[in-house]
DNA sequence: GCGCCATATACTCCGCCTGAGCAAAAGTCG
DNA sequence: CGACTTTTGCTCAGGCGGAGTATATGGCGC
């Protein structure tokens, strides 16, 4: 029989709730993973058409901001898996990655459906004051692992900022997945190959790659946010400069200084202030701003934002 | 009969030649296109290898450095020439579109692939002195089309820097290239759609949407030289300063400051000097430099380029 | 109303990066 | 040797970003 090509679309859906950046998921027999669905030529004009409907079906949410991430095609990724999807062992299945951003963290309808914390994959890439983040040195396990491999070392340093000059690039997610990947940090490597246990695992599992498309997705949404005003579809309407620096710093993991934000974001252009205020935190009543036309379309420039600066 | 799915790969081969930014093409029945095959899910693994497969196959010349762009699966895109990869019209066809570089432009061994400049297809993306840039005012042109809706001028303004304090921002080839097809100053605009001539047409057309993946590649280039050591891809192993800013400016399309140029590189410690020198300008020797272990790998920062300060 | 607290907002200061140009060095060519 | 070309070294000023101090404006307990 002829192996047919299939045609599968991930979505990485993310929003900021309660301060915490969060990514719907679904519970599937095998763990918890992205909203998927199959591409059907007949039926779909286009890929995001299609994306839009089934996780419409799926969760009842409606998407927003839309962005391809990457397509996977490797033989391989989607062996433990794959009927899920096509339902035909012998299909060879290619998946389209998507990036969407919701304002809101609206209840998805269905039950299997759930709003989950970037943090409880990723742990390591949350470095915000008081957040759950795993103490653990996984730079130094990775370092015991390359085992003098200079490459390897320069991989390691590049990715987690270690190195002489080096600093943490928060957009480098996905280079810090595939290293622990490949030194079997995290639980994935051990499924897909044979079952020799790493020292430590981190992060919570996902089923097939869909870790990695996650990772991804993060990368490109944390580099994005540098040039293009991406963070307002993760914002409200209106909003605090407060709600949206923490908006921010969820998206980038670190905390970042609160008057040259607001001076680099009042200078930007891309919000304006308008003539209320509210009294929400305590403190002095914070005046409320929304985006500016400028920060709308699909061009426009994004946030200059500070770079981290911790040690670890 | 069943549609079937057909996932189609293709490459922007580039490299520079002669201090210009040059493409593989290929010479098929409507015109010149991209090199691109079919992705045979019996015969290879991955979509790397199966490009570097048909490629290999098609022009003898091997890909080193390759990346993917984006996935196309839009219905409508391959109708006009569906049947070359296909070879049965009721196929969906997909494509997914890479960017490889090679650090020479050597000759293909297929009589119908030959190395084309960028600027064949994208005059107006040349902004470097003396080079044949078409000084067609194309933001003038677009703007009249536009006739005052404010979304397409704020579009247009973002795209070409016009705009009060906008800039020009050559990673933006795509934005510019969609907006010409958008207001016909493109040849496929016209056949793709009705045969309704805009005023003037800019730049040699290519087959399916072939010069927008080009687009595309133009700019991720173009962006990516800014944080990845790509341009040492399009180098060889030694050059001089004044080649490797000749390589950067090919693909920025525009001049750049050459004191400034040497002190940006030099401090960033991905080049460095070896006690040889070459005399081949008519001036004071030029010492012969290479790249060093830094700019090698998937990560690596990329060089500090300054931005594009000129008028029109 | 008054002191205290918390947050929002304003302003300052300084170092570094970058843009821009001058000038010297090291060759060729007539 | 002098004119010319290109490489290389150096300086200087403006601006932006990092970091900290100071002030404004509300609530709250008394």
């Amino acid at each position: 029989m002829e192996r047919r090509l299939v045609i599968g679309l991930n979505v990485v859906l993310a929003a900021v709730k309660d301060g915490d950046p969060v990514v719907l998921c679904v519970k599937r027999p095998g763990g918890w993973g992205l909203p998927f669905g199959r591409f059907d030529p007949e039926d779909h004009r286009t890929f995001e058409l299609a994306l839009r409907d089934f996780v419409e079906r799926q969760t009842a949410l409606p998407l927003e901001y839309v962005e391809q991430l990457y397509t996977f095609g490797d033989r391989g990724r989607e062996a433990p898996r794959a009927s899920l999807v096509s339902g035909d062992e012998t299909d060879r299945i290619v998946s389209v990655g998507y990036l969407a951003l919701s304002s809101e963290a609206l209840t998805p309808s269905l039950e299997s459906a759930a709003w989950r914390r970037w943090s409880t994959f990723f742990p390591w890439e949350d470095r915000r004051e008081g957040k759950v983040r795993s103490c653990a040195d996984i730079a130094g396990e990775l370092r015991q692992w390359a085992k003098g491999d200079e490459a390897l070392e320069s991989r390691i340093d590049i990715a987690f900022g270690t190195g002489d000059d080096g600093a943490w690039e928060e957009e480098r997610a996905l280079d810090r997945y595939e290293l622990m990947y490949e030194a079997r940090l995290v639980a994935e490597a051990h499924r897909d190959r044979d079952g020799v246990e790493g020292p430590v695992l981190h992060g919570e599992a996902m089923i097939s790659d869909h870790r990695r498309i996650l990772a991804t997705a993060i990368g490109r949404l944390r580099g994005k946010l540098r040039y293009r005003p991406v963070i307002f579809k993760l914002m409200g309407e209106e909003f605090t400069l407060r709600e949206l620096q923490e908006g921010v710093e969820a998206v980038l993991g670190f905390d970042i200084h609160k008057q040259n934000f607001r001076r680099s974001v009042e200078t930007a252009g891309l919000v304006e202030k308008t003539d209320t205020t509210v009294q929400a935190t305590g403190g002095r009543p914070a005046a409320i701003y929304r985006a500016t036309g400028l920060s709308d379309g699909p061009t426009a420039a994004g946030l200059a934002l500070p770079r981290y600066r911790g040690t670890l």
